[in-house]
DNA sequence: TGACATTTGTTCGGCCACGAACTATCAATA
DNA sequence: TATTGATAGTTCGTGGCCGAACAAATGTCA
């Protein structure tokens, strides 16, 4: 009955965690009307709310823990629905300079309130204390694949 | 300093710990001289290792938990490899059938050595009691997630 | 048996994600 | 100053992943 432990158990798992998280995000914009944007884009959304100017899209690409070509795309995909805007940098021709539109700015809150929704729902009535461990475990978990 | 919980905190964890796993893998993969094939064959490959008889695609999207048109590109992946081939169903037409290959199967002692150094490595000197409780926590995440 | 519905897969378009190759710009230095 | 090297982004090819549309085979039922 019980199953040797395999990879398709805690990776399983944590795989359908991440699914089900961008599903619940994926519904949550839809109710609120926001389209064009997938789950993928809320870390560069999250950085662009945090700044005051514009920022080049190395720092995304650092912030972002993406490579430079998916930088690139997810940046085109914002800017073609309009959520943000690009121009060259006047001091340094080689940098793209990226802000929000005024579009983007006004999907802040909604992008706040899902996330808080988010978190409540994920944890549910689970105490504060095992939070903190979990997310301790976690980053153990995350230390170990990193060492050598 | 303490910045608001936001979704970017445990979920970036659970992304990179992903993310970091499918890595060994691939590192792994390579280092055993097999090619053509991705973290996320593991699931499909897994189901067909214990398998007695060809299964049909539905199975596996079943299994594997993607979309049919998801598993339509892997299984064309795993089979232009030469991991899986594709056959008719002689009794239902509209079922095409999949089995390993002799390549297939020949990789599978790899397959499990990876996964459990995998396990190894993930959880490090954790203690068994401290592992299920943490899986039980994800656990409850999942199922928070699920919950209407 | 013929019309309609269901089931099974594939195809197509869109996006994220990566690596490799490339372009353009700026910096260093001989 | 001209050559060389470093830096910033883009492009391209491969592939996972999804949803929608489609084709083929089977089931149903009048």
């Amino acid at each position: 009955m019980t199953e040797k432990p395999h990879i398709n158990g805690i990776m399983a798992q944590i795989g359908r965690i991440r699914e089900h998280a961008a599903l619940f995000i994926e519904q949550e914009l839809k109710r609120n009307e926001i389209h064009g944007i997938l789950p993928a884009h809320g870390i560069v959304l999250f950085f662009l709310f945090q700044q005051q100017h514009p920022v080049a899209m190395k720092e995304i690409v650092e912030k972002a823990g993406r490579v430079k070509s998916t930088v690139t795309g997810m940046v085109n995909t914002l800017e073609h629905h309009g959520y943000v805007e690009k121009f060259q940098s006047p001091q340094d021709g080689r940098v793209m300079l990226v802000q929000l539109t005024e579009k983007g700015r006004s999907i802040r809150p909604a992008f706040e309130e899902i996330s808080g929704r988010m978190l409540d729902k994920l944890y549910g009535g689970m105490p504060p204390a095992d939070r903190e461990k979990l997310v301790d475990q976690l980053t153990q978990l995350l230390q170990n694949l990193k060492g050598a």
